[in-house]
DNA sequence: AGATCCTGAATGGCGATTCATTCCCATACA
DNA sequence: TGTATGGGAATGAATCGCCATTCAGGATCT
């Protein structure tokens, strides 16, 4: 009749990413068979074809659509908490309450895409650069406000931060389980860490 | 893993290591195809498998033999030093001038060990261990000599520790020359912020 | 000669990608 | 109402390129 969509279509393509998000988690990117993710979704092989370019394709609009829906669950999450401080506790609860609600999506943002030298090195994480950028700008917020030191780079800061939490998470996540730490303890030794570490002293 | 060189002998499996490390940096370990070692190193494509099982062996063995040379080099470089945090400075120091040195094989080390879900998932990096078990001691003693927090978990300020060390070598690297900050500059934030972070105040 | 070491072309397997074919259904027409 | 038709969507078996690995000979020593 109308304009209504006749075939599923949004449909296909949501199944076909939450497969290639489980079975990229499960096998890692290099051993998953575009079989296997078909399978999963319940399509064809050839389907794949008809949503993504390619293998690689997948995988990086699993980044950029899911990393959008990141970055606003963050900036809602930090944008009622004023204190810079404050906020880089709230950062690393926020990374993560994902971590451990979508276990499948964290393995594959902080695992597998690693693994693509094409995002390495030749692709641009833009989407990246913007997360870790809200973080920067608390830093430099903090620094404005006489609350963090002045002589910290904000940008090594940064990493940092990012690298200390991307570890502990990406351990937490590979031994499962048997992890020797929890995620939220490890959240707030960490907050912590910096926070003594950055703040500005009198 | 390498069992025992069944025979052959001079400095064939040298230049073969050197090469991988080379190659394995340049283009990444599955993108390195072993016809590639061989030509570098300057022998046949069959040699390499009288030296080594297979690619993966080979990059494994990068490892195992590689860090027991840093592990040894870390050694010596803390052994001289008493005071707790004035190690953890000299780890961060100690673990950059490997970065600059042998870029290709921190490279390699770095990043391209980690695209090896065997490495990850199914191998133990005992090595790997090792090496942070060494800063892992550093906090136990600096607690029990009351110069670091007791409620800091020596893990999860280790894993924080290398995350964070790591993530900002891993950026030096991949930016190459456009590198926004310095590496000793890096390590002396770094170092910083762990150790106004950790240590016990009065 | 025999043993050891090395060579590199040939092989084989894997799995991403393609594309000829089929399916589905909205619309048009009788 | 029944049937034809056009074309987009989906299928999945076949293809095809890539490259790690092998191995039947050579080369080089003693």
């Amino acid at each position: 009749m109308t304009q209504a969509d006749p075939a599923p279509r949004g449909d296909k393509r949501e199944r076909i990413i939450d497969a290639a998000i489980a079975v990229f988690a499960d096998r890692g990117f290099h051993k998953a068979r575009v079989t296997d993710i078909a399978h999963r979704a319940g399509v064809a092989d050839g389907t794949i074809y008809l949503y993504f370019r390619n293998k690689e394709d997948l995988l990086l609009t699993i980044f950029e659509e899911k990393m959008d829906l990141i970055i606003a669950s963050l900036k809602a999450t930090l944008a009622p908490i004023d204190d810079p401080l404050e906020r880089i506790h709230a950062f690393a609860l926020h990374h993560y309450s994902l971590v451990r609600r979508e276990r499948a999506l964290a393995e594959v943002l902080q695992v597998e895409l690693r693994l693509s030298n094409r995002f390495l090195k030749e692709y641009r994480p833009e989407k990246l650069w913007k997360y870790l950028g809200l973080f920067a700008q608390v830093v430099r917020d903090g620094q404005e406000r006489g609350v963090i030191r002045a002589d910290m780079d904000p940008f090594i800061v940064m990493w940092a931060f990012f690298g200390a939490i991307d570890e502990l998470g990406m351990q937490w996540i590979l031994a499962r389980k048997k992890a020797r730490f929890k995620l939220d303890q490890a959240a707030h030794q960490v907050a912590d860490i910096f926070i003594q570490g950055i703040q500005a002293r009198p």
